[in-house]
DNA sequence: GCCGGTTATTTGTATGACAATTCTCCAGCC
DNA sequence: GGCTGGAGAATTGTCATACAAATAACCGGC
């Protein structure tokens, strides 16, 4: 009976989202992506949901609403509330993503997300060589700057992530930017795993340079090249499991 | 006074999402993707909301809690609800993209979903050539086996999205399912432009037949090149404007 | 001029009631 | 016997009301 364990990882999370209806949301959220309710079954229904919680009905369907709006279900009256096939899931939805990162092998999560980002910044970072305005050229050069100032490794993946981040803003194009929410992700994960000893980021701070340089000159093949060295870096360091270094 | 206007629209709306707050919901983000409401700025609190649509603040509430969940807000006490920023915005959710697309130029939407395929679909191909399994390769030869035996353009267009995303579905990658939704939503508004006459699919068929070959034997590099292709015919027929043809 | 408490406003939660929807089942008819 | 139609039941949807909690803004004291 799952229930209990449910409850119980609800009552125990007291760290962040102090809204009831935000809580009983990831609860049940984390145990959607945790497989205890496969796509397709039908969830308990509100009052249950509430006595299991020890919340009111309204909060329980506040959260529901919340998930409703992620795509992780669909309720329809006398029916219930059904959880929607994999597809329909919003995973580059910042909650949704923790969740499923929670509920999976942490290995397989980098994996996957390093084969998203092989597949994405390549072009990303041809686009922005071609779309750039001087202004968010200006932030990518702040963000390396700031990598380059940073202290420790730990003080370097804020500047690092916020480079990459900035290098989609220069794409401009909207749709692209849900994609920036795995490479947050990846980034901490990833730091999660790299010890606090500074290691060596001589390799990392020109890599990114590179890319700047070429991004900040127009040269679209040239950007792409340079963040595919990037990219290949990283990617040892995560193949190598767990092998220091910082994170592209 | 926008306050009429979005009434209005709300009022109208009865084609789908009879729920109350369903409509609620969609009469809100359509006007913050419309840009009534900017970024960083305050929305009416609920009591004027409910006042505004002559519904409950529980339903208004649950309007909101679903935006919540799409990242398009946040709710605190005291301050009320503010709209975040646009990267926060879930872009590939599904309704959030049909707000957008109805807020936005329908050409200027063409050319960013362009965009983003000619990003993503290459590398698609290429690593569904590497992981797809036998049954995944068998739904992309029934969708273009269903291509072909089409009669009009117009029943062409579900098995084409079709193939595509079994094409997304080889990847076995959780992460690229949301862009799922671009293709759909591409195809669907492509096909808006096209007419109905049988423009000549002959191009289009062994495009297809490329791509699926090229999988099927695992010929990752080829897989991509017959992808770009593809895409690069679907793109002309975006550039040319109203240029009749199906869709990639 | 700064600090701390007070107040007011807004969202958050609870409760109880009823409406709307639609699945299930049963009876009646062909 | 099988299909059809309606009655009933279960569940979500909506409403009204009340109070709790959080916090921005104001005000008074020092």
């Amino acid at each position: 009976m799952p229930t209990r364990k449910i409850a119980n990882r609800f009552k125990r999370s007291t760290q962040t989202g102090s809204m009831l209806h935000a809580r009983l949301a990831r609860a049940i959220g984390e145990s959607i992506l945790g497989g205890t309710y496969a796509p397709g079954t039908l969830l308990p229904n509100e009052a249950e949901w509430g006595r299991m919680f020890g919340a009111s009905r309204t909060a329980v369907r506040e959260a529901i609403k919340t998930l409703n709006g992620k795509g992780l279900l669909v309720s329809r009256p006398k029916i219930g509330s059904r959880v929607e096939p994999r597809r329909r899931w919003n995973l580059l939805d910042r909650d949704v993503l923790a969740w499923h990162c929670a509920a999976m092998d942490r290995r397989a999560f980098l994996e996957s997300t390093q084969e998203v980002r092989k597949l994405l910044e390549p072009g990303i970072a041809r686009l922005a060589a071609r779309k750039r305005t001087p202004e968010q050229l200006e932030q990518l050069r702040q963000a390396l700057e700031d990598m380059r100032s940073a202290g420790s490794a730990g003080e370097m993946v804020e500047p690092d992530v916020r480079f990459h981040a900035a290098l989609l803003a220069c794409t401009n194009n909207d749709l692209l930017a849900p994609f920036g929410i795995i490479i947050e992700q990846t980034l901490g994960t990833l730091f999660d795993y790299t010890t606090r000893n500074n290691p060596k980021p001589d390799f990392v701070i020109p890599m990114h340079e590179d890319v700047m340089k070429a991004v900040a000159a127009g040269n679209a093949a040239g950007a792409e090249a340079a963040m595919m060295r990037l990219l290949g870096d990283t990617d040892a360091i995560v193949a190598a499991g767990s092998a220091p270094g910082t994170a592209a």
